[in-house]
Parts: structure tokens; sequence; C-alpha cells
DNA sequence: CTGAATTTTGACTCAATGGTCAATGAATCA
DNA sequence: TGATTCATTGACCATTGAGTCAAAATTCAG
């Protein structure tokens, strides 16, 4: 059985094939209703294949989530307390819309994950997620105290940044087929919500 | 086989019962991810017996679909043109809101499904759900126009409202997990999101 | 070039799952 | 009460899907 650290070209790159894979099975279908088969096939290997690279369909969806959370928090992390507040909340608005847009199966596979009630993840949103977001929600909170931006819970804009730039990955779908063709949801998204939060956040509101 | 319409009573407690277990099955673990023993079981008949109430799994499901859509959109109807627009958008932004309170499953019926590419309701979106939107968008723009409103793309002004409102059901673990114990997320929410869209959509602004 | 290590696969197993069916057990109604 | 329809189920069946394994094919180091 290949070791963590793939050595080998070959296991670099097969490995690298079947996450690949399964992110796009995974996330459209979710963990059961994908199938080996449709990972095989897709990375153009057998499922025995497959099954020398990981030792089960469990461990290739775990791969998958392990670096999810992190990629997903990053731009939390970002967000300065010696910053300019309207600039930092736009600025991590800004990020997490980036990433709906460049990233939409690590979206939907997290979507997913939710959806089932988190079994695979919920120890690592007490562990990792809710004490970030209350550090970050701290600072939000000091800049509402200090006046520099309206009277918000910090909680829920965060909540309100989160639904409304997943959506456009999630829910692509019933976005593009609501506005029609000719649209670029993400860059209409970023003008709106953008003056949804100036709007919003701006002191004496 | 019975009717669409059940005619006796054992037919329509069991037809209500079924649906019923579905809804729950389906809305956690998706369709594949359901399979008709949980349902059974939860409906408290045997699988032979569900299926002679309905003819396969496919149409458990397409019968639980089949109304979501309406009962979804029912509140953006609701929205009056004749109305004062800060007070129409909340309003509607409300009525979702209960929605998610009040359906979480009905919520994450069709999150999964949206998630899975809307195999089964894309021709509804078409449908029904475009021209309504595009309809009740016209009427915000309209407002806009008026300068009764500050200027915001409606179309995205109600992918905001829908992003916001249904991530208190659909991401409900995560919502919680966050915020830990002792919060009422609902209502929360209704006091940041009436604030959020006062804040933003007050002229002038 | 040769032997060892790595990679690949055909042929399996076994459990789960959607669905069938004939037979049995209830209701119901004349 | 007896005949007829409705409801329920145990025993199946076919398929799919996760995972195994020994053997074959390939790669690679010396």
């Amino acid at each position: 059985m290949p070791d963590r650290r793939p050595k080998t070209r070959i296991q670099q790159k097969n490995s690298e094939a079947i996450l690949e894979a399964a992110l796009e099975v995974f996330s459209q279908a979710g963990f059961r209703g994908a199938t080996l088969d449709q990972i095989a096939e897709r990375a153009g290997l057998s499922k025995p294949n497959l099954l020398y690279y990981f030792p089960s369909k469990e461990a290739i969806h775990a791969e998958l989530i392990k670096g999810l959370l992190q990629v997903w928090l990053d731009p939390l992390r970002a967000l300065d307390a010696a910053g300019d507040p309207l600039a930092e909340i736009l600025g991590y608005m800004r990020r997490k819309l980036e990433l709906s847009r460049d990233f939409p199966r690590e979206s939907r596979l997290f979507a997913n994950e939710m959806l089932q009630g988190a079994p695979r993840v919920e120890r690592a949103l007490q562990d990792e997620l809710k004490p970030l977001v209350d550090e970050k929600a701290a600072v939000i909170g000091a800049w509402v105290k200090a006046g520099r931006i309206a009277p918000v819970d910090p909680h829920h804009l965060i909540f309100s940044i989160w639904a409304t730039t997943q959506h456009y990955a999630d829910f692509d779908v019933q976005v593009r087929a609501v506005l029609g063709p000719g649209h670029d949801p993400f860059a209409e998204a970023e003008r709106f919500l953008t003056a949804l939060y100036t709007g919003s956040l701006s002191p004496r509101g």
C-alpha cells in the first residue's frame, strides 16, 4: 500500500487523478450517491486499481474533506482587526465569493456534508470553526462598539456572508435558470453584495 | 393499485405516513442515499406494503417534490407592488425565514435537489420560478427607479433573501455549532436581516 | 539484462437494495 | 354469512456496489 506521501511519479499522478475525479463525483452526488465505479472511470483507472491507492471509499472522501475546512477558513483568518472595518468585511466577502466562483465543487461537497448533518466534520466545526468565528466576531463586535460600523450581530453578519456567497456555487443551476443567458452571476453578485454591506454597515446607518 | 386520490381511511393514513417518513429520510440522505427500508421502517410499514401505495422510490420522491416549489414561491407571490417597498421586502424575508424555521426538511430536500443539479425540477424552474421572479424583480426595479428604495439589483436582492433565510435551515448544524447553546438562531436572524435590509435599502443610502 | 518492487487487473465474494408475487389476513357490503 | 375487494407480508430475484486476492504486467535499480 502506498504511503500517505506519494513517492513515485505514478503514485503522485494517480492519487491526484483519483481525488480530482472523486471531488467531481462526490460533490455532485453526495457520499452515498457516489460510486467507486464512477470515480474509477472518471480517473481512468479500474476499481481495484483505485483501491490500491486508497483503502476505501471513506478514505477518499476523508482525504477530500480534510483540506476543505482549512481553505474555507483562510479568508476569514485574513480579516484584520487593524484594518478599516468596512474594507475588511468587504474584502472577506469578496474572497469568499471568489472561492465560490473558483471552487464550486468544493463548495458543494461541503454543502452536501452540512445537509447530511455534518457527520464527518462535526468535530472540526466545534474545534476549529467555532473558535475562529468567535475570535473574528469579537473583532467585528469591537468595531461596532467603537461606532466604526453600524450595530449588527457579528455572528449573523458572518453567516450572511457565507450564505450569500456560497449560494452562487451551491444553487448555481437555480441562479442561472432565473437569470437566463447573458449574465455573469459572480460579477453581478460582487457588485450587489458590495452595495448591500456598504449601505448596511456604514456608521450612523 | 390505489388511485392518486386516496379513497379509504387506511390509504389516506398510510400514504401520509409514507410521505412524512420519506421527507425525513430524503431530506437527510438525498435521493440515492435514502433506502426504501428506512422509509418503510419510519412509516411503520413493511417494504412490500409501502410499494403497494407507491409504485417506486422515484414516485415517492416525485410526489414530495411536486408540491414543494409552490409552497416555496407563495411568499414571493404575496409581494405587493402597491405596498410600502421596504415593508414588502422585509415581509417577504420574514415569510421566507418562517418557512425555513417551520419546514427545514422541505428546505433541505430542495437544497439536495439543487446540489444534484436539479435534474427533477429544472423544467419547473424555467417555467414557473423564472417568470415569477422576473415579475417581482420588475416591481422592485420600479421602486428603485422611483427612488423609493436605494438602487440595487432586484434579482440579486431576491437571491440574497433566499440564501440568507435558507441558510438557517440547510446549514443548521453549522449555525448551531458556531453559536453554541443558548441561542435562538431564527429569532436572531430575523433581527439581523431586518437591520441588514433596512440599512441597505433605505433611500439615499 | 535480470531480479525485485511496484502497478494493474480479471475474477471473485458478500451485503444491500429496489422491486415482484403468490398467498394470507382484514374489511366491507349485499 | 358469504363473497368480494382491500391490505399485508414472507419469500424471492436481479442488480449494484464495496472490497479482496492472486496472478499478470510493468517499471526500475543495479
